[in-house]
This record gives structure tokens, sequence and C-alpha cells, in this order.
DNA sequence: CAAAATCCTATGAAACCACTAGGATTTATC
DNA sequence: GATAAATCCTAGTGGTTTCATAGGATTTTG
């Protein structure tokens, strides 16, 4: 039930690129890793599924880099998290019935499913550009308090 | 982010605990291994967290086994799962706010709350006793479609 | 006492994760 | 065309966690 570091740095990455590459020019990898606390090495790696995903573009060579490949409110959290580390399966029955080999035995499938869903809807709810707003703070403790069924207390 | 075997047995236990002990008598680890298709070996290390977490309670020796320690619509299934696997954090910033080292380049904190959010809102808001209920199966697949954006869709 | 159960400790195999490393390739600039 | 700066490709390692089995000690009831 953990999110590893590969899809949090991942994030991070995104974020990081999304920040520095606004004005469409490539970023270099040293460059992020230095504005983002990544080690370059590690990035290398980060970057090669996000690239056969078409969620960036790279540039080879001299001055090269990488830049979004599309508007990052074209680009939803899912997608990069999906990148990362492959389709989100609490378990393998929640996306697959036919993997659930206790059926007989289990009426677990269901809530896995359940769960499984409510993730992805957050994750397919908002977008790298939510991410990289001035709102985007307000916006998620919004959704926080909503939850807890506290409306309505400020922290600011 | 999978959900290991350690809780998705662990729940199967107390499901198969709670059907074949609702006349409140023990029953045995054998039996539960039986119906449940767990190893019976494996169920000896499930049963010890339910036990410290006072979810179930032992009598031993002959003619000895587990019972339910509450009414199963008091148990809910987070109870279980935390019992079996420690407390629900996707991350650990997003349960313990100091765990965020990188704080300053990282915005990423309270989306990962929300998703925890989301996880434990499932889990606290059925018991065990809606898992045993005849009308689970039904219950469930209504939110999932209300989560589809796919209201009245008729299945049965 | 003996059977049937819980209870305790250990261990091994496998998978997964985080990260490092070396070096090949590409390409803009000089 | 050489060079520097970047991407790109392939390995591999150390550590942790997880899954599961096993042996045997202990408890308690018939």
């Amino acid at each position: 039930m953990k999110i590893g570091t590969r899809a949090r740095y991942t994030l991070r990455f995104m974020i990081a690129l999304g920040r520095l590459s606004s004005k469409g020019e490539p970023v270099g990898l040293g460059e992020v890793s230095r504005s983002s606390g990544i080690s370059r090495r590690y990035l290398d790696h980060l970057v090669v599924p996000l690239k056969s995903a078409s969620l960036i573009r790279a540039k080879a060579g001299r001055a090269g880099g990488y830049v979004l490949a599309r508007p990052a409110d074209d680009i939803r959290l899912g997608d990069i998290i999906e990148a990362a580390i492959g389709p989100i399966a609490v378990t393998e029955c929640a996306v697959d019935p036919e993997a659930c080999i206790a059926a007989e035995f289990c009426d677990c499938r269901e809530l896995w499913m359940l769960i499984n869903r409510r993730i992805t809807a957050v994750l397919n709810d908002y977008t790298l550009a939510d991410m990289l707003s001035e709102t985007w703070l307000a916006r998620v403790q919004h959704e926080l308090r909503k939850a807890d069924h506290e409306p309505e207390l400020a922290r600011i």
C-alpha cells in the first residue's frame, strides 16, 4: 500500500520540468537534478518510460534536454504515475476479473475495485497544470476538508 | 501501490471467521483453513496481530479456536487492514507532515494525503457485517456505478 | 494423561526497490 | 571536424520486504 519513490520522483520531475521548460526550451537533466534534489543518475531512469509514453520529448546532443510533449493541462496525473509504475492495480483482481483464483471463497474483489477506482479518480481529476498553478494547494486542501466533513475550517 | 496477500488473506480470514463463528463457538484454524483455502500454517501468523488489536479472541486447548471479539458491525474494514499491515500510509508524508524532507522542492504532499483519505474513507465506511450481508455485492456495485458516472445501469 | 489446539521463533526463497556505474551515441557549437 | 554536453543503453548490486513453511513449546480441555 505504498507509493514508491519511483512514482513520487517521477511526478516531482514532471513538476520541475513543467516549471523550467515553460518557454519551450529543452531543459537538461543536470538542471532538473539541481532544482529537484534528485540524483542525476536516477533521473536518467525516470525519463525513459515518460518518453515511451510520449509525455516528454527529448532533444539529444549539446544544449539538448527535455520538454513536455503536450500542454500541462493535457497531462493527467494518472498518465504520469502509470507511465512510471504501470497501471494502477491495488490487486490483480481489481483490474482483471479472471485473475481471481479464489472467487469461490473470496468476496473481496468489488472492495478492491472500489478502492482502485477512488485512487484513479483522484489521479484522473487533476492535471499537471493544476499542480503547477498557484491555486493548487488551496484546491486540494478544500477537497481534504470535504473528506473530513469539517466544512469551513480556515487554516491560513 | 499493491495490497499484499497479508492484508487480503487477513480480511478473508475475518470473513470466514464471521461466517463460521456466528453461534459464538470458537472455530479452529483447521476449519478456517479448509473453508478459506489459506494454509493452516499461514493462518497462524495472520491471527497474531488480530489478537493484539482485540479484533478476535482465542480460546486455547482442545476444542479451542477463535471468535470475533466484537459484533461484526462494530469492526470496520480499516480496523482489520490496519491490524494486518499497520496504518494506511501511501507515503510517510501523507500521515506525518514532519516526514517530508523535501518540502522546499515538493508540492505533492497534499495529493498523497488526498489519496490516502480516499482509501481510508472506503475502509472506514464499511464494516465486517456489511461484507457478511446478502446485500454486500449490490451495495458496492452501486458505489462503483456512481464512481463511473453511469447512473442506473442495471446488471442483474 | 493425551489430544487438539494455540503460540513462539526461525529461516529460506523470491520479489521488489533504490540507486550506481560504465560507456555508447547524438548533436550544437567552436 | 573536433569537442563538449547532453541523451541513451545495459548491467548489476545491496538492501529490504514479503510470502510462506517448518519445528517445536505451551496451554487447556476431554
